[in-house]
DNA sequence: TTTTCCATAGAATATTTTTCTGTTTGATGA
DNA sequence: TCATCAAACAGAAAAATATTCTATGGAAAA
């Protein structure tokens, strides 16, 4: 973080807003020739400011349009729960992120569905399945306000 | 969506992993030539099932490595009130991501800082400053388990 | 002032994207 | 069964972009 420039944080910001322009549109953007736009962005990659590239899909037209967030209780709060619990979110789809949160629950998950009839379903057979719950709360999202996928400031 | 076939799909969800294949790459992976994943890329993004590619920064690296969830109260129920509060939210960059909630909070923020001192500076001198506001419950992140940015199931 | 180092610009080269043309495939109707 | 059509495809060509390379310039240190 200290190694970055005005110009570096520049780029991550655009790049983090949209990342398919090109060096040419990039070096424009920041004053600056394509070479050097390059080797800056290379660099941010290699150093790990930059994780990855991915496409924002639209959930909705994707049948998954139906968001909750998901307090979840375990059982015992011994290790092997905790990892019991770990193991079995990972592979349940429909749960877009997990925390392991302060407060009166234990974990709070993202839940993207299609509806509220498939959100009953992933209840009953999905979470269900998984033992090491003790009970869970739901709270459902009306709106989304903003989004901005992991990094405000720059 | 009833209009995408398996290789669509496939493309989908190999993009919101990994979106910087090239398109011979992605046509191996489909196991056609480049020119129809060319065209079926095209046609997804024209048709908003992809909306953008982004680049994903790593938060801890650019000290926003403090994860917040913020349970918020508004003051009164009015539309008025509702309206203020999301357009003060939409200019605190701290604030990643806010969903109009059901249950005994109106809205959740996801909120990105630097250490808790930070977190205590954003409640007082940010939220403070938003006067629609009642009251707020904080939840801390202990960890991250899962991030997959919006969508499970493909 | 001189030297060194680093970031840059600009040109070259390599890849990739994008377009185009002709072919195959699969469905439809006679 | 065969002919016809539309959609999707493969492969090549063209355009644009990414990537590498070399030389230049400017700032910091000697």
């Amino acid at each position: 973080m200290e190694n970055l420039d005005n110009t570096d944080l520049q780029l991550l910001k655009i790049l983090h807003e949209n990342s398919n322009f090109t060096t040419k549109e990039l070096a424009a953007k920041v004053n600056l020739s394509p070479s050097p736009v390059f080797e800056r962005i290379k660099r941010l990659e290699k150093n790990g400011y930059i994780e990855k590239y991915i496409a924002i899909l639209n959930a909705e037209k994707l049948n998954q349009g139906f968001l909750v967030f998901c307090n979840i209780k375990l059982k015992k709060h011994d290790k092997n729960i905790g990892n019991d619990f770990v193991a079995d979110i990972l592979k349940i789809e429909e749960v877009v992120e997990c925390f392991n949160i302060s407060g009166d629950f234990d974990f709070l998950l993202k839940v993207h569905v299609k509806d509220m009839k498939a959100y009953q379903d992933f209840v009953f057979n999905k979470l269900g399945e998984v033992k090491s719950i003790g009970s869970t709360q739901s709270t459902f999202v009306m709106a989304q306000i903003k989004n901005s996928y992991g990094v405000g400031i720059l």
